[in-house]
DNA sequence: AGTGTATCCTGCAGGC
DNA sequence: TGCCTGCAGGATACAC
């Protein structure tokens, strides 16, 4: 679900109410997100407090007294909630938002930090700030830094024959893009998804990183996409959806010349593209 | 270096 | 209604 909007989206909203608390309790009800035992968790985090809420690629990062690092990952289906209220109202309010309870935290001055994950395909690991910084490294690029240019974007391109949406997709060449956003922003740019990364002009990749560009920030101004389980640190749903041109959109006619959305799966993804505009040559 | 495949896990939509 | 298949915003590990 979660890629840079809908990360961003929600660590915007926790960096207004995380920073300043404590974390007093922790229950691991799914230790399978975790990589650790979870007693040795619980007691590495109880007592520390929180000074601030950060995003590198698709992770939030809390940035914890110790020091440590708390890096969030929400798979597929993770949610991150806050309620500013504790104990069982967590569960009346807000409707169906907390389904799949996996870790709850309970907050000092009061409040709850519920992770939530349907198939628990998410993570929470626990990370000296300079541990970190080295799996940081590992992460390509942010894709909003202006400090990228449009020339490092096309020399890191030129790199990898693998096809340009799976070069999307590898968080070590560019981080935080997703199958969403990687449709939505070769659609925009008019690149076929299978064109070899080294394949594109200096002006296809000025253009897509153009697009990407485009395409997340206004994603983020949305609140994200909401497909299904995505919310908002706030139990929110994103508003992006309508505007998505391709993605899950097959056989619907293309905003822009009107022919039929085609799928085709590769790298066991579906890819969504307008055959006529995103050439494959 | 690349790709294809499988895996983790649950839920839902669609076909019959 | 129920059963079955396929599919899902991610990440990783494996064999070729």
């Amino acid at each position: 679900m979660p890629e840079l909007p809908e990360v961003e989206t929600v660590v915007r909203e926790l960096a207004q109410v995380l920073p300043g608390r404590r974390i007093r309790e922790v229950e691991v009800i799914h230790a399978d997100l975790l990589h650790e035992p979870p007693e040795h968790f619980r007691r590495a985090l109880l007592g520390t407090r929180i000074q601030g809420v950060n995003r590198r690629g698709k992770n939030i990062l809390l940035r914890l007294s110790g020091p440590q690092i708390l890096a969030v990952n929400l798979g597929m289906t993770g949610r991150l909630l806050f309620r500013p209220v504790s104990g069982a109202s967590l569960t009346t309010e807000g409707g169906d938002t907390a389904t799949h309870e996996a870790l709850l935290f309970t907050l000092e001055p009061p409040g709850v930090l519920l992770y939530d994950d349907a198939r628990r395909f998410g993570s929470l690991e626990r990370h000296h700030p300079r541990e970190w910084e080295a799996k940081s490294k590992r992460l390509g690029p942010e894709p909003l830094d202006p400090a990228l240019t449009s020339a490092d974007f096309h020399r890191r391109l030129l790199r990898s024959r693998s096809p340009v949406r799976s070069w999307l997709l590898d968080q070590t060449r560019i981080a935080g893009i997703g199958n969403i956003y990687a449709s939505e922003a070769l659609f925009r740019s008019g690149v076929h998804p299978t064109r070899p990364a080294r394949s594109l002009s200096e002006g296809e990749s000025a253009a897509l990183l153009a697009a990407l560009r485009e395409v997340l920030t206004e994603a983020l101004q949305a609140g994200g996409t909401t497909l299904r389980d995505y919310r908002t640190a706030s139990g929110g749903v994103g508003g992006f959806r309508p505007s998505l041109r391709v993605y899950d959109r097959e056989g619907e006619p293309c905003p822009r010349c009107n022919t039929p959305v085609e799928r085709i799966v590769f790298g066991n993804r579906s890819a969504f593209f307008c055959p006529r505009c995103q050439r494959s040559e």
